[in-house]
DNA sequence: GTCTATACAAAGATAGAC
DNA sequence: GTCTATCTTTGTATAGAC
């Protein structure tokens, strides 16, 4: 690829932001930004070490000066990605009191959250792992495993609470975790949800799914169910 | 890539399946199965032309006796998938009476069956679509409308014959198939479920998560809510 | 339909000057 | 740190024989 064959249809997403404090300084920062971007939009293998160059104004020789290849530029964001995740999701738990009701709604406006505030690290992370060696993705696959337990340990211990009413809580992990890591192929300037209603509704939508029981709400006052 | 680099791992499954009746008969059917079963694993980009042929024992230049470039034999690919989701939709909602209720198990159920039956093909309509030119994509992208729009009328119906009780069917009809269209990623071998386990579960958590009234179950009897 | 041979472009990466 | 130049491999695709 040097020039853009179409428009961009991947994602729903403008500027290619990485969280703060995590962005390497000069040149090492713009390569991972400019990455970033191509990425998400044309995938790993699609994408070239010229076209990175390219995309911030610098010699693809250059790049090799700050990345010894291109897999690991694909292994930092991978892993700055999933890094802010996990790190979202242990502060929400960490925030919320004992309560697994507020706790997976918690859990789960972080999740929204990470992938509103940062679509294409998230879909990089997620859709790019795969063409990382083993060696390289392992660091970001343990991450994704301690976000999968702190889930799965809130729904198990609501349920042994009698607050949920779950058969499975794999399946019901697995569900509620789907409807989170989508949302970066979606949300985006093209659609009318702010990142706090999409939060909100999908928070809802997971407890709902966990057979919780929610105060009523958005309908008329005193109908019958 | 000439030699696999290391162990699959992008997905949990095993053999590169089309449905019946739609596979070309002769080497352009095997082209079109070995290239799923490649593009599934390794991505679009990442799978050369010469990669299929070896799959199958034909030397490249062979393939294009039968499809006139490698973004072809993906285009043909993408739509199989797409219309065999759309196709088990339509059925469903013929197949099943008009209550809402059943509609969005038996929409669901066709969701999770269609993906959990050909992983491969599901994995490949959704991810690798971005890499098809905006003329050949839009087929597939005709058919993904018709389909979404076809359980937003059921969402909408049931809402309006207070049925459901949602707030927004956009935001509930994303939610629901972000569920169903993640399947192909974790649904495989190397787990414990059924397809007719998932399916079930997952209707059953799009029903809670329209807020549909539902006869109790899994509880102990009497116990109450 | 399938092969051999090959053209031609693009890719990842390195050497060495400034 | 960045550049020019270049090496080497891989990739898509075609020509023409069998």
């Amino acid at each position: 690829m040097t020039t853009p064959r179409w428009d961009p249809r991947r994602l729903n997403a403008v500027a290619a932001d990485l969280p703060e404090g995590v962005t390497p300084p000069g040149t090492r920062g713009r390569i991972l930004v400019a990455a970033l971007s191509l990425f998400a939009e044309y995938g790993f293998h699609g994408t070239s070490i010229r076209d990175i160059a390219a995309g911030i104004g610098i010699n693809s020789a250059t790049l090799y000066g700050h990345y010894p290849s291109k897999e690991h530029i694909l292994a930092a964001l991978v892993l700055i990605g999933h890094e802010e995740l996990h790190h979202r999701m242990q502060q929400a738990v960490v925030d919320t009191d004992a309560d697994p009701v507020a706790q997976v709604a918690a859990l789960v406006r972080a999740q929204v959250l990470a992938h509103t505030d940062f679509p294409l690290l998230a879909l990089v992370a997620n859709q790019e792992l795969h063409a990382l060696s083993p060696e390289r993705a392992a660091p970001a696959l343990a991450l994704r495993e301690q976000s999968r337990d702190l889930a799965l340990r809130v729904l198990r211990r609501g349920v042994q609470l009698q607050v949920f009413d779950v058969a499975d809580i794999t399946l019901a992990a697995i569900a509620i975790s789907s409807m989170g890591v989508r949302v970066a192929n979606w949300f985006g300037p093209d659609q009318p949800y702010t990142r706090d209603q999409v939060a909100d509704a999908f928070a809802d939508f997971a407890l709902r799914l966990t057979g919780a029981t929610l105060p009523a709400r958005r309908r008329d006052p005193g109908e019958p169910r």
